[in-house]
DNA sequence: ATAAGAGAATTAAACGATTAGAAAGGGTGG
DNA sequence: CCACCCTTTCTAATCGTTTAATTCTCTTAT
């Protein structure tokens, strides 16, 4: 099977097997009589180039490694088919290494041991297949860096914040002010914030964004407003009915993930507070759920096609200039959907 | 860079070629003194092997090629997880194809010609990839078995029926006469189905099921209790609406997707029917706001971490065996969660 | 008719590994 | 000390392409 190559089209085609390559490559000038004759041995011997053997030669492999942490996150298939977009269009391949983290060390991300051999065995199987560069995907990047660079491959991350400046993240701040900045533009206030744990940059940038439009719009800084989550349900939820039992609750609340967002919504539920007339809610990833609760739930629409996208153009830069042109930092966009209106006079 | 090869190493260690590539594969013995002097080297010059060079010559790549209709559809993740534990366990590599269906045909499948212009174009590439073996995942798989005949690779389909025995599909029958067993030992007797469009397999089968039970359980079979959606939830709204006005309404529905029920959960909301009390709702695909909803929907969960874990058993059988050796077929489970709650006495 | 030169086709050496088969090395018993 | 055998190491061909460098084949102008 498929053992036919250049050289059996060359000999069947009474020609040599470099004007086979040429004509497959359009690499130099061939007579269009020849070019002709070729042409009809490689159909009908069904003839299909050997990548490998042309990789090894050429000493490129079109090929990029995509090590995700975790396929099954929700933010990762989306991501993916931005890589895929721009990697159809320039024609690259790409070979997927999933670490599945989850699944073998659970959330433990501690175990820094673990997961150091993991990532580092992806990155090594990924240069040995010649890849010519690498894109990170996940929020615990342990450094791989200096492994990768030891081959003068690139590297790129996304969906983390690492001191390297090659990787590519949403602006986490500027998203939590637009949400309060739409908020204050329906009137509101008195503004609450359900943080999620504040071990992380994204989550202090978040926070950041809040902070700042608060101080930018002049709102009352009420110290009770603010509330550190665990980006769990419960912690939405829990969180939520302090707020309402407050002496003052707030008119609206910017929950930093959907999830503790649905924890408000059955909060206020069981409180009798009825989303959005007395309580506007605004979350934040747009997870596929927030489209079908009642109320829907307006959100942050994570730009993770963007993201995916962004990444393969940074890498093939450095793949071909071999410097960072850095790209623009992509915006979430706040869809708006029925758990905000304006506050109620008083 | 990374110019360091093989040859590089013997000359260093002061042995040949082969013998490095003896300690490097332990394909033959090789004196411990010699060993150790070789992995020395290695190490200091930071060797690793290429496997471009490595597959040309012996002829094997352990590189898998996986073609998604389009990863961003909920239940592929989890398949290509499957397949990656496999793939982990047995030391191959994936090289991922996304389609990306929707977003370049949109979802008009009827378009044959666009369709299999990508998915024949993909397999291409892949076969001069030198994949051992492909597993497509998708549900419209228009038939590139002839295409990847020729060249005498092993294909295997998953999450959809095709006349090749060569593919992994869970038991939708059985799926939804389990689901039915299940309402019928909670009590009920006046059971409805709101079916999806039946123009695909998976629909006529789960019907199947339905009426497989309805027959076997000796239920009343009333023609008023077959409702057939569009998948969409406005269908799953419309028709729990019918049923709802109907002189002798249900007491429990049988829903043949998740957002179909969210259409289910709405429109008895509206219509100050409570879930369950009033009426009993199964689920299918287990979606991820199925979990979110209130209540929480009971439904059938699909077991798509074992279907790309099988599509890979199934496809390394071939490759290596040459022969189909049928797996079991994977069973979905029901997840009982808060919609379902036995008839209320009348 | 012929030299020059453009264009087309060929030759052959890589690319970086694997792997038969040959050669060398080492140990043992007679 | 040598023959024998087993183990270790080496030589060199090979996988299927690409691509310099070369050779061959035409035109075309003189």
């Amino acid at each position: 099977m498929n053992k036919v190559g250049i050289k059996e089209i060359a000999a069947k085609a009474n020609v040599s097997t470099a004007t086979v390559s040429y004509v497959l490559n359009g690499t130099r000038n061939v007579r269009p009589k020849t070019r002709e004759r070729v042409v009809k041995v490689i159909e009908e011997l069904n003839y299909r180039p050997n990548d490998i053997a042309k990789s090894l030669k050429s000493r490129r492999t079109n090929t990029i490694g995509v090590i995700a942490e975790d396929v099954t996150v929700f933010n990762v298939p989306e991501i993916i088919d931005g890589i895929n977009e721009f990697a159809d269009k320039h024609d690259l391949h790409i070979i997927l290494t999933n670490l599945r983290l989850h699944r073998r060390v659970g959330h433990n991300y501690s175990n820094v041991d673990a997961y150091r051999k993991y990532a580092e065995s992806a990155v090594s199987d990924l240069l040995s297949k010649q890849v010519e560069g690498i894109i990170y995907i996940g929020v615990h990047p342990r450094d791989v860096t200096g492994l990768i660079n030891t081959y003068g491959k690139p590297i790129v991350y996304t969906y983390c914040y690492t001191d390297q400046n090659v990787s590519i993240q949403y602006n986490d701040e500027q998203a939590s002010f637009d949400a309060m900045q739409y908020l204050v533009k329906q009137g509101h206030k008195r503004i609450a914030i359900i943080s999620g744990l504040m071990d992380s940059t994204p989550s202090r940038l978040r926070f950041n964004g809040y902070y700042k439009a608060v101080t930018e719009f002049q709102l009352p800084f009420n110290p009770q407003y603010i509330k550190i989550g665990d980006w769990g349900l419960d912690s939405g939820y829990r969180l939520t009915k302090e707020l309402l039992t407050l002496s003052e609750p707030p008119t609206a609340v910017l929950v930093m993930n959907d999830v503790m967002a649905v924890g408000t919504l059955r909060a206020a539920d069981e409180c009798g507070c009825q989303i959005p007339r007395d309580l506007s809610v605004v979350g934040f990833d747009n997870r596929e759920f927030s489209d079908y609760l009642n109320p829907r739930i307006t959100t942050m629409d994570l730009p993770l096609h963007e993201m995916g996208y962004s990444s393969m153009s940074m890498l093939t830069g450095l793949i071909n200039e071999k410097e960072v042109k850095q790209e623009e930092q992509p915006l979430c966009r706040l869809l708006e959907r029925e758990s905000v209106a304006p506050p109620r006079q008083e």
